[in-house]
DNA sequence: TTAATATATGATTACTTGTTCAACTATTCA
DNA sequence: TGAATAGTTGAACAAGTAATCATATATTAA
């Protein structure tokens, strides 16, 4: 299974997504249920400004999903995937 | 699923594994079968040393296991969990 | 229209990370 | 023993990344 450059290059940027504490935490809220930036800023204290970054690099990555309602924004799981990795990781984790 | 900090920690640090490109393709190699430095080194067109310090990164997460067969160093995958993870996310990059 | 709230963005800065280079250890073979 | 091969390690440097701060945009309410 050797892979060629760029599928490397995209499964890295995959697992990159949830190579960061912060994000981990973001994405398992999400998981959940959808959630606004100024909630989920809240919940990581975190600042809005730090977690609108986070969730740019995720929505380029198709990995969340935005949705406006007045002046919020939500976010939810945008990729199966995204939430099988993490249960799989977490597994691990716990028992690995 | 608002995991603690701990957990959040050792999730990121799973994924941080597979984040980068050269770790996808170390990895993805030795998913087939163990291999030795060298080796690894030859088909990832890396220096023994840059494979090296990225094995010891591995290893430290029990992620890979050294054998010593001579002079040799022969490395294998050493969690089953990785090896799912990476099929996932390959899932996830193929059919996204 | 103005003020207030919610989010996004660009620039800067501090921190992290991957590679390289040189030096070192371990093993085999002559 | 000495030379050659295989791998490891620490330091240094470059590139990448996350947070912060100030500013900008969008929406609502007065």
């Amino acid at each position: 299974m050797d892979l060629n450059e760029l599928k490397a290059i995209q499964l890295a940027e995959l697992f990159s997504a949830l190579s960061d504490a912060s994000r981990v935490r973001l994405i398992s809220l999400l998981i959940e249920d959808e959630m606004s930036v100024s909630k989920l800023a809240a919940r990581l204290k975190m600042t809005e400004s730090a977690v609108s970054h986070q969730l740019r690099g995720l929505r380029q990555l198709h990995l969340v999903r935005a949705r406006r309602s007045g002046r919020q924004v939500f976010y939810s799981i945008d990729d199966d995937h995204v939430s099988r990795l993490f249960t799989l990781g977490l597994d691990h984790v716990r028992h690995g």
